[in-house]
DNA sequence: ATAACGTACAACCATATGGTTGCACGTTTC
DNA sequence: GAAACGTGCAACCATATGGTTGTACGTTAT
């Protein structure tokens, strides 16, 4: 199995910075849900300038959750559910964190020797 | 079942924005993991100023990952796994629309009556 | 009581972010 | 070829962010 953590320090804060407004959840989810969307047409449905939305997918595609594909004079914007996967891991990975806790707990009750380490 | 997106678009906004930084995501790990933590533990942990980290404590507290507990002159910094759970879940909502996109395209194969609506 | 510790908060600074307008350039249409 | 369209990028602005130092204040220890 390959690493499931490619993802630098720096593409996480990335990641998660891209998820962090709300225009951009929406582009996700629409792009995600199959609306075929140019640059163009994804400004058109918000209530800001073209340059807006076109800073906001530019954000999203150096986050790797979307990419664009020229096709004529139009770029077609299509969602990476992949690196969404990768971000639900990190957060699975830390709320695995939690439940280890509990493990631990449970192993320490089930061996009644003393841990001598600080 | 009670609703389980409770948090409003500014939450979302706080709670992804809180787990894009490093120092952050490091310290909601050590909390999580059972680590006995006061501010000012966890603020030797890492190179900046005490301010510094307090900071970054205040801002996961904003965002519902961690809780603080005053114990005596010091406050004890837990962590939240359900708010990390509801950020999960809502990836798994994203991703759900991505394969929701599939099954309606199967959907249409499956039923060779063609759609009139737009 | 006084000193030391742990925390919170304000003021400040440099840089990042999210928005704007304007312009350049490739592509399509006429 | 000229006009219109779609995109990208630069310059600019206001505000947010992540860091600093200093100060105030409650709690613990001497």
């Amino acid at each position: 199995m390959v690493a499931r953590f490619p993802l630098s320090d720096a593409d996480l804060d990335r990641l998660f910075r891209a998820l962090a407004d709300g225009t951009r959840r929406d582009i996700v989810a629409r792009v995600l849900g199959g609306e075929q969307a140019s640059v163009s047409v994804l400004a058109a449905r918000y209530d800001m300038s073209f340059a807006a939305v076109q800073k906001h997918v530019a954000v999203l595609e150096e986050a790797g959750l979307v990419t664009k594909h020229p096709q004529g004079r139009e770029r077609m914007v299509r969602g990476n559910p992949a690196q969404l996967a990768r971000a639900r891991e990190l957060l699975l990975h830390l709320e695995g964190l939690w439940k280890s806790r509990f493990s631990q707990l449970d192993a320490v009750l089930a061996e009644p020797r003393l841990p001598q380490d600080d």
